[in-house]
DNA sequence: ACTTCTCCCTGTGGGC
DNA sequence: TGCCCACAGGGAGAAG
């Protein structure tokens, strides 16, 4: 659930706090949230020094310099920073303590409740950690190029709603996010990809940038304590949700009731009128 | 080659 | 009060 919006909060947070920062020591908690890698993660990262924070879609980095650790936060990721021993929640998966630039022993934990996220020590190829190196492009790069993503998106048989959720094909777009677009450009769910005309692909794309800078601006999406900022707090972008987490209540453009159906094993909401089918 | 399905995981909350 | 189950959902990997 923390889509590129709650990534980018998340980034944000870690370059102020930790840019320069050296890891002195590493624990893992869980060996979930270290899965696939061989080394023990302390011989890895012990002596590393952050040099950026890096994000593409809903995957962040730490930009080690050839290296970076790669960070995932799957559904209920966080990555908190504080004094040394502040954290002491019991679904703390990785410990780190670091020196920061300005010499103070700083925290940084790995709090996961659901365990779908990782952090993974990795090589850095093109620019990007190895497990990156798939994902396409998100809206908010300086380089997104809609007009050639929509083209890719209608070569597609599926549903638009599933194309939005590849994250080869656009990236940082999870559930909350394409039901806001498809919402937003009046576009249902089920309709084949293939089947949209360029204009309304592109106007899709552009309703997905808007939606998730306008999140950002607000902090971020988060219906409960799971999705917070690197000091814990929550955004405030729920409340200005127009379709997702709002069945049977009234579409805000014709006042519709909005439905909730189930898609791919997933909830989808939207506008059963306004949200063209054809 | 492309698309769709299943499973991983844990806490919460509704129904009985 | 307690038990069961649906639900939240990104992505790896299998199945179609």
């Amino acid at each position: 659930m923390p889509e590129l919006p709650e990534v980018e909060v998340v980034r944000r947070g870690l370059e102020t706090h930790l840019s320069g920062a050296t890891f002195e020591d590493v624990s893992v908690l869980h060996p979930r949230a270290n899965r696939g890698q061989d080394a023990p993660l302390a011989d890895l990262l012990v002596g590393a020094r952050i040099d950026a924070v890096r994000r593409r879609g809903k995957y962040l980095w730490l930009d080690l310099g050839d290296d970076a650790l790669y960070v995932h936060l799957g559904m209920s990721g966080q990555m908190l920073v504080g004094d040394p021993g502040v954290c002491t929640s019991p679904h703390m998966r990785i410990h780190a303590s670091l020196t920061d630039s300005a010499g103070q022993e700083r925290e940084l934990a790995f709090v996961d409740q659901r365990t779908f996220g990782r952090w993974l020590y990795t090589p850095q190829v093109g620019g990007v950690p190895v497990p990156v190196a798939h994902v396409a492009h998100d809206p908010l790069e300086e380089d997104f190029d809609v007009v050639s993503v929509a083209r890719l998106i209608r070569r597609k048989r599926s549903p638009i709603k599933s194309v939005l959720l590849n994250q080869e094909v656009v990236s940082g777009i999870g559930n909350i996010y394409a039901d806001e677009a498809l919402w937003q450009a009046g576009i249902a769910p089920t309709r084949r990809a293939s089947s949209l005309l360029q204009r309304e692909v592109v106007a899709l794309l552009d309703a997905a940038e808007d939606v998730m800078r306008r999140a950002l601006a607000e902090g971020g999406t988060s219906f409960d304590s799971l999705y917070v900022n690197v000091n814990g707090e929550s955004g405030y972008f729920s409340r200005s949700l127009n379709a997702y987490g709002r069945e049977g209540e009234p579409c805000r453009r014709c006042g519709t009731p909005i439905v909730r159906e189930r898609f791919t094993n997933r909830s989808s909401h939207f506008c059963p009128v306004c949200q063209r089918k054809r």
